[in-house]
DNA sequence: ATCCTGCGGTCAGAATCTGACCGCAATGGG
DNA sequence: CCCATTGCGGTCAGATTCTGACCGCAGGAT
């Protein structure tokens, strides 16, 4: 076959690489002339991927931002370190991508050749947690990423599941979609043992084995599998609205209150108004207690008694280490 | 020109999309014959992605990973999503993938549609700081993503700086390398005012822009760039070596101690020993006060000041709020 | 003005591409 | 075993595309 596709796929990982190419050392590197370099350039505008050129001196060409992403052309790091990024964005931390995130890690991870997943397995230890603080079990960035590939190819799968009360099944299922919710992960699909729907915890699921068997979608009851989701679940996650009262500037208080753990709002040069919310009141207590300033309890009244308990605990191990 | 090179890349999207194509699938999706399509597999082949094939009933082609990548075709969400994952890693969270992190991002970025890049930025406000509860200033992406590129392209950019006693300063500058260090980002450059080398960090660095202007390399003296900027930087960065007797089980601690938070080791069925390391004996107080159980400073020393401390201020804000 | 860059048309000769046709091989189900 | 459905790869004729060389033009910096 030609050389051409081939060569276009050069050309566009060299402009990646750079930002400024002349056409003579473009036709250097890929060994043609430099009139198939303007072409080849013509070509990749025919694809939709915007070149600039400028002529003179200090011409060239650039490759600029579309209407739409050409492909990206990685090296082995660059690769690694985007799944690793992914696999914390599909960890539920950023609210709104956790979807697409899964989808662009099932991608990734279908043509990641072996040895780097090596590497991204022996960097997941370092994985930043869904949230800091919440305490609650994260998911297998394996187990997710085989489950998303299964809804994606409507295949069968099947995987070992351990219920809250700690009992241990295993399960065959139909795949039908992964639903994000509330930092959670949940499987919506159709057990082919049972022959119904079931809803299941990605974070309590081990095992996954594709089974190379595929199925024709069927039909949810119910409007869409995230809405399921959310009738399936019993509301046992709440979720505390805060407020306290800071006693320090607003200024002294930069970098320690970021816009996504709560809402800094200055009272006066003395003190602020902080608005926050959080499942964990015993993850508040010690976060507020990180400031390094009084506060004082606005809102929910449970809170006190969480400060009081870590207060009177920090000071029994205080006097123990002494 | 011809379709080939366009219908190949469709093609790569195919079969990054679903993992399983029959050919008569694929030739009518692309409008050629099934023929053109084993024609195209076999291009794909050559180009060095495996495609899988099996006959029969349930046949048809599948892509495997290889010994490389190949391009990554990316809908908006997905590219989107790598943008949003890399911005964490390119954050110094995940050590030894940050450089190869903010060289990918200055790829993607670089070729980011602009209503994506504003899609991107919108979600800003959710990414997750660099450690949770270091306090430290976090890194402005576009800063770094604008550097990086710089670095890459040889290219001069000006930006202003406001120096650890608050002068703001304007500065231009010839970018030799982007260092990451203890969890921070420095920039090594050429100092064109000043005729000399410079370090500096990059979250006190904003309003970069590129001049448009190159520069020829010029010889670091210094053996590398990491070595240079840990000789520049006094050692005022302390990181303490934590251990701490916990009066819990290891079972119960299971979850709120997590490997890159420390290592956890068990005593008895009573007691466990964590060890850890940190460089804010603040953070590390509230972050012991969090696990809800009693326990035992064995070093540093320091740190039971700082829980006694955190112990008062916590006890008279519990009081002030009832 | 000079030099260095990009630009795009034209040409001849070579190379490649396509659909159609063919016979073969592998797989699963009846 | 037979049948249907899948992949495979060679061959052919006709059409299309590709390449380097050559040319004259345009833009930008010095």
């Amino acid at each position: 076959m030609s050389d051409t596709t081939s060569r276009i796929l050069r050309l566009l990982s060299l402009l990646q690489t750079h930002r400024d190419w002349s056409g003579s050392e473009l036709a250097g590197r890929l060994e043609v002339s430099p009139r198939t370099i303007r072409r080849d350039i013509d070509r990749l505008r025919d694809l939709g991927y915007p070149v600039h050129a400028s002529a003179g001196v200090a011409g060239g060409y650039r490759l600029q931002a579309g209407a739409s992403m050409p492909p990206l052309l990685l090296d082995d790091e660059e690769a690694v370190a985007i799944a690793v990024g992914l696999r914390f964005a599909a960890g539920g931390s950023v609210a709104g991508i956790d979807e697409a995130s899964v989808r662009a890690l099932a991608k990734l991870e279908q043509v990641l050749p072996s040895r780097l997943r090596r590497r991204v397995n022996a960097l997941q230890t370092y994985t930043v947690p869904m949230t800091y603080g919440d305490g609650g079990p994260t998911v297998d960035p394996d187990a997710l990423i085989c489950i998303a590939q299964a809804c994606r190819d409507l295949e069968r799968v099947q995987f070992d599941y351990k219920a809250k009360d700690g009992a241990e099944t295993q399960r065959l299922v139909e795949p039908h979609r992964l639903v994000s919710l509330g930092r959670r992960w949940y499987l919506v699909c159709w057990d082919v043992d049972r022959r119904d729907w079931r809803t299941f915890r990605v974070d309590r699921l081990t095992g996954c084995l594709p089974e190379g068997v595929h199925f024709h979608p069927r039909e949810l009851p119910a409007e869409d599998a995230a809405a399921y989701v959310a009738a399936s679940i019993s509301s046992t996650y709440t979720r505390y609205q805060v407020e306290v009262k800071l006693h320090s500037s607003k200024a002294d208080l930069r970098g320690k209150v970021r816009s996504q753990d709560g809402q800094l709002e200055e009272i006066d040069n003395k003190s602020c108004l902080l608005r926050t919310t959080g499942d964990s009141l015993e993850w508040i207590a010690a976060w507020l207690g990180w400031f390094g300033v009084e506060f004082e309890i606005i809102q929910p009244p449970e809170l006190i008694e969480y400060v009081r308990d870590l207060a009177a605990r920090l000071t029994g191990s205080a006097s123990t280490s002494a």
